[in-house]
Formats: structure tokens, sequence, C-alpha cells
DNA sequence: GTGAAAGCGCTAACAT
DNA sequence: ATGTTAGCGCTTTCAC
């Protein structure tokens, strides 16, 4: 790897001056400019990062910390984000919580000896719960910028991006119900989240509008992991002619386990689930999805860090987008 | 974050007796390296990696290079790895190429700038297409050591762990044939890649040994988004007993075409898939799976990696390190 | 318009 | 047993 002082030296002047010309120096002249670029394109010199950051105590790179690599959304999201820093010259550092707090703390703690200029977070479950967010305040005295997205605290004064839930839920029962249903059911493999209640709120507003609310039927369990048995019963004791699953699993699982033990009622059920377009291809039929957008969010997350770091006055306003997601039937 | 000269200006001793003091060096006084681990302990210092790294040339940090973070093999292993290096005190920088040569060989720059001593990779398709592996062949002459898994080329001469395809499914074959089947389907979501090779060589030595070989069933496709009409001929115009899946999407369509189309057939039918046990459970009845045994493929991975970085004379064998696949019968 | 020098935090060879 | 010093590659102030 070339350093300024071999440029400096093939071309006989000072470490100084080369390190001011690629930085587009004012003072300058524009003939060692043009002529220190060329070298340095040539030897293909790439500043050395630790140097840098010693020197400079930020490292032109981010850190997210997601709470599943598994989950397909959080994936896209990661995809979003990366592409993002990766056109603007940041690198990225990704943690994985396993939604277990402590794990989060040490990604934080990682992510800060690694000078990070911001981090991008969805919070773990486990946090969530404990509602010990220390770690994640005290960035801001370390100058660390934060953004939040998907599981958004709102005890968390940052920048956050997430789907607005209830109304992306609100408009998928619409729709169902404009279609004719009018005894739809929710299932939710999310727990006590945030996310959740957002999402039956929007579920509850719509039946509520159209005059159905005596026909709530919800089905509500923490993780879908063993729960087919549950599945079973709840089909077994219910009427219903629509399916709301605002996870990304158990609407799949539902399908299956009516196509399984109840293929005539099956026929007449339209479900429709919080999952990816490439999963939603997984069921046969396929299943009609609410998509996320997970790459929008990725991108919009890491363009609010971005100003955020970039700013030089410290704008105190917090910024909060909200985007809606987008329902397709198949 | 406390650094060496404030704790050695605390302690009244020089930088570098501090520095000897914490790096247990031989030459400084038992008494004296108590204090200053003492009062590096409570004021929670933490060496500066940007220092360490500008001074050493190495950052006691991996890089890993998935294909495609989305496949919940991958994440799997990369859970495994991040444990394992965790527990021995490494840094782990993940990247990922989404199957594109490009981005390998970008995501290959990027680590090598932030002087990982190793990189475990598997490798993105394209590449194992193109056949171009310079950019990690490269890598031995900066020293940084290269650990294959999965998508093992022998055209690398480097440590590698995978599953041993042929023995595996060759197993999951022959325990089918044991349960009474002897019209056993094949299908691939692989493509090309030497791994479905591998894996449908082990479906056809299991057919052989049991004299029915002329009842080789194929179906392969690369990539199986938009597959649903060319599963739904195969199993119009196939007679089988049996399928076996040798990715992890293809047995999850393949079953739900089935008990969407032919719920009479499928009622007779036994399927074997490459996937996940969660994912096993999307549906009903659950699959049957080959378990790949990602996390352990991951701790032996950083394993053989630790062992190249850690030991001192270079030793040329090159390890491969075969792992039989278990067999889920549900 | 260009260069010399200090210093970021650390290690290690070389004094003492 | 402990301290001094040089230097890793870079930026930046100050001098020329």
């Amino acid at each position: 790897m070339a350093t300024l002082k071999e440029l400096a030296k093939s071309l006989n002047v000072s470490i100084s001056t080369v390190s001011k010309a690629l930085n587009d120096a004012e003072d300058i002249g524009e003939e060692t400019k043009r002529r220190v670029k060329e070298l340095a394109e040539t030897l293909d010199y790439k500043p050395n990062k630790f140097a840098l950051g010693l020197k400079t105590k930020h490292s032109k790179s981010i850190g997210v910390i997601l709470p599943d690599i598994q989950n397909p959304y959080f994936a896209e999201v990661l995809y979003g984000i990366e592409k993002a820093a990766l056109e603007a010259g940041f690198d990225t550092l990704i943690c994985v919580s396993n939604e277990s707090y402590q794990q989060e703390v040490k990604s934080v703690r990682m992510l800060t000896e690694n000078l990070v200029d911001g981090i991008i977070i969805s919070i773990a479950k486990e946090t969530l719960n404990l509602k010990d967010f220390q770690h994640l305040t005290n960035l801001k005295a370390k100058k660390i910028h934060l953004v939040q997205f998907d599981r958004v605290s709102p005890d968390l004064a940052c920048d956050s991006v997430q789907i607005d839930d209830q109304e992306s839920v609100k408009n998928a029962t619409n729709q169902l119900i404009k279609s004719g249903k009018n005894k739809i059911a929710l299932v939710s493999g999310l727990g006590s989240l945030n996310v959740a209640k957002n999402r039956i709120q929007g579920y509850k507003a719509a039946l509520k509008e159209n005059g159905i609310s005596k026909n709530i039927k919800l089905l509500e369990v923490d993780g879908v992991d063993k729960t087919h048995v549950q599945f079973k019963n709840f089909i077994k004791q219910n009427t219903f002619d629509a399916v709301i699953s605002i996870d990304n699993k158990s609407g799949i699982i539902f399908q299956n386990i009516m196509q399984h033990y109840f293929p005539e009622r099956f026929k007449k059920v339209k479900i429709i689930s919080f999952i990816h377009e490439k999963d939603a291809l997984l069921t046969s039929p396929p299943l009609n999805f609410i998509n996320q957008r997970g790459a929008e969010i990725g991108i919009l997350s890491f363009n609010l860090l971005k100003q955020r770091i970039t700013e030089k006055e410290k704008n105190k306003t917090i910024r909060k987008e909200k985007i809606i997601a987008s329902i397709n039937f198949q």
C-alpha cells in the first residue's frame, strides 16, 4: 500500500504538500495538485484508516445493530443501508443482537471502540422490555449519532424511520372489507412489541369504521416456532373469511395448516401477511403481502444519519419518518 | 477513554512501563503489574484499536464474506463464527457479496484495508462461474489467512469446511429407500454450483446401490423465485413417492404446490429438504430436513482460521474438514 | 505555494 | 526493574 511518504519522495515534494493536494487545500498550486492526484491514482493510494482514525477520532464508518439477521426484513433493510453507505463512502460495521440486551450493549461498545460516526439500530426485544437505554443515550456524549428504525422507542430522543404500522394495517383491513370480507381474523407472532400494538390498533380501527367491531378475532403468540397446535385450535374454534398476519411467519404457517387440515374452508379464506415478496412466493397459492419496503427504510435511515454526521449546526429538531406500506394482492 | 499516558501519569511511572505491565512483560515487577492492572480495570482502559493497528499492522479482527444473508443457513454459520470469534477476542467484520463478483472483490478490498487477520468466505456464484479467484489468491502475499466454507473451490489452496454433500444426500436417499420408497425425485434450485453436483451424485449413488437407477427424476432450476409453473408441470408429468430438495426453498414450494394442486397424491409422498429446522416448521405437515449444522461449520471455520493466525511455524498441510449432515424425519 | 514539526496512542529496541 | 526514544501514517499549525 502506497503511503503519503512514498508519493512525496516520488514527486520530490513534502509529505504535507501531498496530503494537502489530495484534500484539495486552497493553498496548493493547480499543477501540483494534478501531479499528486495522478500519481495517487496510478499507485492506487488509499489513506490508511488506522492513521486517519488515530488522528481524527472518527472513521468514516457507521454501525448497524440488527435484532435478528435471519428475518428477511432486516436483511433487506441492511441491504439498503449498505448500498447507501457505500455510495457515500462509508464503511458499514454490522452487529446482531439476537434480541439480547447484553449482546446489544456489547455491540454498542464494540462500535464505539471502532469510532463509528453513527449507529443505526432496531432495538432488541429484551432491551425494549427492560426499558434500559443507557448504552444508547450515552452515545450523545461521545458524539456518535443515532438513528432508530422499525423497533422505535419513544423514550429515545433521536431520528427514526418506521412503517406507519397502524395506517398500513388499517389500509390492508379496509381493502379486505371492500373485497367483501367481514369476518377478519388477525394473527400475531410478535408478542408484546409496540409494533404489534400499533398494527392491531389499525386492524381494530378499520373494523370500527366499518361497523364490524364485534367481529374482532385475535390470535397472539410470542414467536411461532412450536405453535402449530394453537393455530389449529384457533382455526377450529373461529369462523373467518380473511386473515391478517402481522409478522413474517405466522401467515405462512396459518395458510399451510388450513390447507392441510381444513382444505375446504381454506378455499374461501383470503390471507394477507407482513412478509417479503420472496417468501410470499414460497406458498401456493402465493400469499398476499404487505410490503414493508425494507430497502427504502434502510436508505432513508442512512440518509438521516449522514445528515446528522455532516451538518455543522446542531439541529435540535428530531425527525420521525413514517412510511406507508404498500399492499399487494396476488 | 483512558490512555496509557493517563494511566502512567496517575501511577507516576512511564508509559512503556504501563504498556509492558498490561502485556505481562517479563521484566516488570509483580507489584507494579498489579497496580497497573488494577487501575486499568477501574478506569475501564481499552487499548485504542487505531493506534494498535497503525503500529502492529493487524487488528485482531476477522472478515466474513457471505453470498447471501437472507439464506438462514448462512445466517446460522455467521452466528457460529461470531460466537467463536467473540470468545477468542476477535472482532468480526461482515460483508455480503449478494452473489456478485464485483461486490466480492470490493469486500475483500475493504477487509484488507481494515487489516483483518483472516477471512472466512463462502464464494459468490458469479465468482465461481467466472473462476477468477485473484482477489483471494492475492491475500497470501498480504499475510491474510483464508478459510472457505460451503461453496468451496478446489482451485484455492486453503483450509476449508463443508458438509460432505455427497455422503449426506446418499444417506438421506438410503433412508427414504429403507422406508419403502423407490421412486424418488430430486429437486434443485442451486443451478450449476458444485454443491449441487455433489448432492446429485449422492442421490444417484444411493439409487444405483439399490438397483433403482432407472428411476432417476431430476428437476433443476437456477433460483426458485418464479418457478411455480415448472414445479407444477414436473409434478404432473412424473410419478414419485418421495422427493429430496437440495436447496433451502424448493422443498417448501414443492410441498405447497402439491398440497394445493394434487392433495391426494401429496398424502403418499415423503419430502425431505436441505432447510433449517425453523423453516421446516413453517409447513404443515412439517418438512423432514437435512440439518446442515451451520453453527458448527461456523465455529469450525473460525477455529481453523485462528490456528493459522496464531501458529508460528507455517504449516503447509491444507485442512479440509467434511461434516456429515444429520437427517431428521419429523 | 510549500515545507517542517508536533502529536494522535501504542509498541519495542535500546538505554539506564 | 524502569525509562527514553523512535516511529507507524496522517493532519494541521505555523513558518518560510
